[in-house]
RNA sequence: GGAGUCGGCCGGGCAGUCGCUGUGUCCUUCGGGACAUGGAGGAAAGUCCGGGCUCCAGAGGACGGGGUGCCAGGUAACGCCUGGGGGGCGCGAGCCUACGGAAAGUGCCACAGAAAACAGACCGCCUAAGCGCGCAAGCGCCGGCAAGGGUGAAAAGGUGCGGUAAGAGCGCACCGCGUCGGUGGCAACACUCGACGGCACGGUAAACCCCACCCGGAGCAAGACCAAAUAGGGGAACAGGCGGUUCGCCGUCGCGUGUGGUCCGCACGGUUCCCGGGUAGGUCGCUUGAGGCACGCGGUGACGCGUGUCCAGAUGAAUGGCUGCUCUCGACAGAACCCGGCUUACAGGCCGGCUCCCCAC
């Protein structure tokens, strides 16, 4: 399978306690109403995913799924733009309450912040 | 047509496209890929009951603790459901019901009221009998009564007639009540049934309690298996020399570093392999089940039996995003071992049974 496909296989996610481990000790950080996203260099070549919706910000169940599926579909669209960087997303107050076209346009933004700074880096 | 009541059902649809995940077949450069096909709910929720399953404990039983509580049935089981009975509400269809025992014992019954438990006489009613005074009417004493008033959630049945000094189940009739019997019913219970009793045991058991029946504990992070790296545990080998030998072996000495003048002694130490425990990680448990639907048969029904047919299984956690069209513009809400219930949330809509009212024929 090609770097340039819209896929989403199990190896461009963060699978492991230890995966998320790495990326909370040292990360770049990129925040905003909705999310904080968190990254970090990965040494692969392409960028993995993983996410973070707390109970705490998002009640339900369904809200929660409704906001990890879209930071899936973000991601999976972007995924050719960024570099390979291991990315944590993590929900803040009041995501829940954002329609998707809002938080679709928010990771969009993070992930352009994030793609510029880690290469400065 | 309106109002109501009970039961059942649905919970946006279609198309395209990009994804995720289970299964099957094929391909593979072993990374994966192609095609086909399955992929949230009526509550998946709350975790309030009941079971299956798993491990632990356990001879049997008793005590303790908890639960249930009209009767019969259904069920794996239940605190659920069905049918029936009693009581209450409603014109009705229907709805509600924590509905065992108060003569086993204990406790409590505020306020009000004269009196609150085997009671009592405040107001009231009476003056027949007895006694005193008086010519007498009458007054007083001794007494009688519980009908009426008033209090209360509750005051020792109700109505009527008789009766009486006034009264009273004091007597009688009817109603009610209790006990025994009869009849019907599996039973709860019912009865225009019979006999007896003038009528007795006030309430409270979601107060203690008594009676009957039920209940071991923990939970899929249960539990079973495979199993790195690192640390630690156990064991073996890593070295030869000399001597003996029945040629299988046996005996003895023997490594380095530190301490020390030296010896003995003591402490520490290398490499390789094996063993078991165990962590990360992985596999199983994990979805075909007391299962859903349709039809047939039995049953008033819950339900049972038979035949056919259908079938989510993730694990940093799938079941979705976008676009277009469309309609009545979409509620509550997301499986995590699996079932049966209960409870709670829910935009809007559909179907059927029954009741009451109005109109028409």
């Amino acid at each position: 399978m090609s770097a340039f496909t819209l896929g989403f296989p199990k190896r461009a996610r963060l699978l492991t306690r230890q995966d998320y481990d790495r990326v909370f000790a040292q990360a770049s950080r990129s925040v905003d109403d909705c999310f904080t996203v968190l990254a970090r260099p990965n040494g692969c070549d392409s960028p993995r995913l993983g996410l973070a919706i707390a109970r705490k910000h998002a009640r339900a169940a369904v809200a929660r799924n409704r906001l990890k599926r879209l930071v899936r579909e973000s991601f999976r669209h972007h995924q050719q733009d960024l570099g390979p960087l291991d990315l944590i997303v993590l929900g803040r107050q009041g995501v829940a309450r954002r329609d998707n076209m809002e938080v679709m346009a928010s990771l969009e933004r993070h992930w352009n912040r994030l793609q510029k700074q880690c290469k400065v880096s």
